[in-house]
DNA sequence: ATCAAGATTACCT
DNA sequence: GGTAATCTTGATA
């Protein structure tokens, strides 16, 4: 089975709007599994798709950063919707979140692994300091939350960006069939450990754990 | 001012 | 399977 790589015509053409964000968060984040992100580095677009996602609900969900109300980190959550919220931990890792719902409760999806489809050069740069990625480096690029913010050179800078951007955005691909998505717990973390918002795509290598 | 926790990763046994 | 690395943030004093 082989993958359909889009062009930068079909990217553009396809691009996500706001009213694709400003939905209900579960359903958000189950339709990004299989949607492309795209982002430009050095000249080149690359393309990766999502694979895995978890959901953080702002009023009910303890494990969400939103959970103890607006502050500065957190600050991206609260916007409404199709911005990207990217935070720091564990003193040396950037995560990278898609800010969702229309009502500003602090709602935001985690992406958490993705599959990239060119620019494996450059991914593996950012990752591993070399541009002739191993197979098992291949499947490393981008199937953890942090790593995908190494191999997409994405920190700070690019916490609140718009996804309407040229440089960095999400674009349509077809929904995935109800059978072909696992539906779990989610993982690393320590609060409200039983709600199942955790989104991946069945079968697919790039996953961050089974 | 001080402190504990953290939506992780890489490397070890 | 276990854990060190590393530092920002938000809470408490």
């Amino acid at each position: 089975m082989s993958e359909f790589i889009p062009t930068l015509e079909f990217l553009t053409l396809n691009k996500l709007t706001p009213s694709f964000y400003k939905r209900d968060t579960l359903i958000v984040a189950k339709d990004l599994l299989n949607k492309f992100f795209v982002r430009k580095l050095n000249d080149s677009f690359c393309i990766l798709k999502i694979v895995e996602v978890e959901a953080y609900v702002g009023n009910c969900d303890q494990a969400a950063h939103s959970f103890i109300g607006q502050t500065q980190r957190n600050n991206v959550m609260f916007q409404t919707g199709g911005q990207l919220y990217v935070y720091f931990t564990y003193g040396m890792h950037y995560c990278l979140n898609v800010v969702t719902s229309t009502e500003g409760i602090g709602d935001a999806v985690l992406i958490r692994a993705m599959q990239p489809l060119n620019c494996f050069d450059i991914l593996s740069l950012n990752r591993f300091n070399t541009k002739e990625p191993t197979h098992q480096q291949i499947k490393n690029l981008a199937n953890g939350p942090a790593k995908i913010c190494q191999a997409l050179n994405i920190s700070k800078n690019e916490n609140g960006i718009d996804l309407q951007s040229d440089f960095i955005f999400l674009s349509n691909n077809k929904l995935l069939l109800p059978e072909e998505i696992i539906q779990t717990k989610r993982i690393g973390i320590k609060k409200s450990v039983d709600l199942p918002w955790r989104f991946y795509i069945k079968n697919n290598p790039y996953i961050s754990k089974k």
